[in-house]
RNA sequence: GGCGCCGUGGCCAAGUGGUAAGGCGGCAGACUGCAAAUCUGCUAUUCGUCGGUUCGAUUCCGACCGGCGCCUCCA
């Protein structure tokens, strides 16, 4: 199947066509979280738009190298390690098993690597002794090495931000570090005393200090992907300072190009505004545990927007999103059981696999794939209740269906069943299956209204009663 | 102040210079002892407002109104 795949480029503001450089493997670069605090869904919003595009790059045929990295070292890390007495492995390690987890539960798949800054210190020594030898970064009083814009010029390429003047209405920059520029950027902090005790202190030719945030992504970037990737990636608030900054660092120490795509993902919102630590109003996995919203609604609701569109985080589409899921589970298991098909099944296969493919290759089109998710549904359906014993067209609404939640992942799992609890039910069920039978159906009606209380729904078919817990 | 995004039915949300996908919800019908699931039909003469370009605009241009984001903590 030919189909061009096109993704939109932050670097040109333009949708583009995409193929990785080598023709066989994508070297995508994300960028990951700062370990100090759980992430909340805004980041995993992007994590997600992030899983959709290796899927989709997969399904295209090619292979996928993803890097995401976990900053471990940063100020607030080290402000928290401080306050409890800590070193700020003690403070990150905890918190990168909880994303991990998070991770696993929104059915994120594994990306190939994720690097620990603090594991890449020689390599962002190396760096930014690179940029000191070609005359673009510098020492400053304070001890910290800084990157000098001016000498870079084509700083703001990127986010295409006017970095002459900050305006009124600007958050204006508190720094206590001294440079020659208000927009150079630290690439090497001189250490504090908090530094050395929460262990965030290194040697280097400039003295002990730590990294800089944005020289951790263009040191393991280009460590573990080469000099120029496919594709980096990650929330737009990202596009400046952090990715401009990793641009002119990379490409002012090999005078490659860092990146041929940027794709940014935008806000997830919460109550019309960004969900951010610092507002207050963030919501975070646990949460989503905690009211029973499943990974496969999440994701439906996640992919139901546009990558590039904001996104309201509501009640109101959250149980849209367990409600389209749950016709989504009937049909998956509807699938399984079925004995055979019809040719407008096979037919209606083909065209939901095409319509998929079509939206998912143009930018990722995930609302308009899941469209053809939801037709296909339909139509499936309907030739189900026809009946039908084309053991082929079976297969191919198989193979379509697999095919398609293979990249959008959106079947709610099996509610686990607890130890006792089948025979238990399976007991109640015969003993209402005999009040059906001497037509005592208030008798019936009881048993499967108490069993609908605890969660268990229970289905008259045509083949015998089925139940299910659904929660 | 600079830069940028958005405004589509009750809710969520695609999309296109040629006459509005899909989901959720709702209503009616089929099926069922009744339900559930499923199916069928209905649910925007209209895409923030006002102008302009055009044979034709929701789609292009301009103004305005409303919402949001970025301008060195930020997914």
């Amino acid at each position: 199947m030919p189909s061009e795949f096109r993704l939109y480029n932050t670097l040109t503001r333009q949708v583009e066509p995409f193929a990785p450089a080598d023709g066989a493997c994508v070297r995508m670069y994300t960028c990951g979280p700062t370990v100090y605090n759980p992430a909340h869904l805004g980041n995993f919003r992007t994590f997600l738009f992030e899983d959709l595009l290796r899927r989709v790059l997969r399904l295209r045929g090619w292979s996928v190298n993803q890097v995401m990295n976990l900053t471990d070292v940063d100020d607030k890390i080290i402000k928290r390690a401080n306050e409890r007495g800590l070193t700020i492995t003690q403070v990150t390690n905890p918190v990168i098993e909880i994303f991990h987890r998070d991770r696993e539960y929104l059915r994120i798949e594994r990306a190939e690597s994720y690097p620990r800054a603090t594991e890449f210190i020689p390599q962002m020594i190396a760096l930014v002794q690179a940029l000191v030898d070609r005359g673009v970064a510098y020492q400053a009083e304070d001890g910290s090495v800084y990157f000098a814009i001016d000498r870079f010029p084509s700083y703001g390429k990127l986010s295409r931000l006017d970095t002459r003047e900050v305006r009124p209405g600007a958050r204006v920059s508190q720094d206590e570090y001294s440079k020659e520029n208000a927009q150079d950027f630290a690439l090497w902090k001189a250490a504090k005393e908090e530094d050395e005790r929460t262990g965030a202190a290194w040697d280097s030719p400039w003295g002990r200090g730590r990294p800089g945030w944005h020289l951790e992504c263009s040191a393991m970037a280009m460590s573990l992907l080469g000099e120029t990737l496919d594709l980096h990636c990650g929330g737009i608030d990202l596009i400046f300072p952090h990715h401009e900054d990793e641009i002119a660092q990379s490409e002012g120490a090999t005078g490659k190009q860092f990146s041929r795509f940027w794709c940014h993902g935008a806000f997830l919102l919460t109550d019309g505004t960004k969900m951010a630590k610092r507002l207050g109003n963030v919501h975070t996995v646990a949460d989503l545990r905690e009211n029973a919203v499943s990974a496969a609604a999440v994701r439906h609701f996640v992919f139901s927007t546009h990558y590039r569109q904001e996104l309201n985080l509501s009640a109101d589409a959250l149980e849209g999103a367990l409600n389209a899921v749950r016709r989504i589970g009937t049909f998956a298991r509807r699938l399984e059981e079925a004995r055979g098909g019809t040719p407008a099944l096979a037919e209606a296969a083909r065209i939901a696999v095409e319509s998929a493919r079509a939206a998912l290759f143009d930018d990722l089109n995930a609302p308009e794939a899941l469209a053809a998710l939801h037709t296909f549904i339909g139509a499936a359906n309907a030739e189900l209740d026809r009946g039908g014993t084309d053991e082929s067209a079976m297969q191919e609404a198989r193979r379509a269906f697999a095919l398609i939640d293979g990249v959008l992942d959106v079947v709610p799992e099996e509610v686990s069943v607890e130890a006792g609890l089948a025979e238990r039910v399976e007991a109640l069920l015969a003993e209402r299956k005999a009040a059906r039978a001497r037509r005592d159906f208030a008798a019936a009606d009881a048993i499967r209204k108490s069993l609908e209380a605890e969660g268990i729904a229970v289905e008259d078919l045509p083949t015998g009663t089925r139940w299910t817990k659904v929660r």
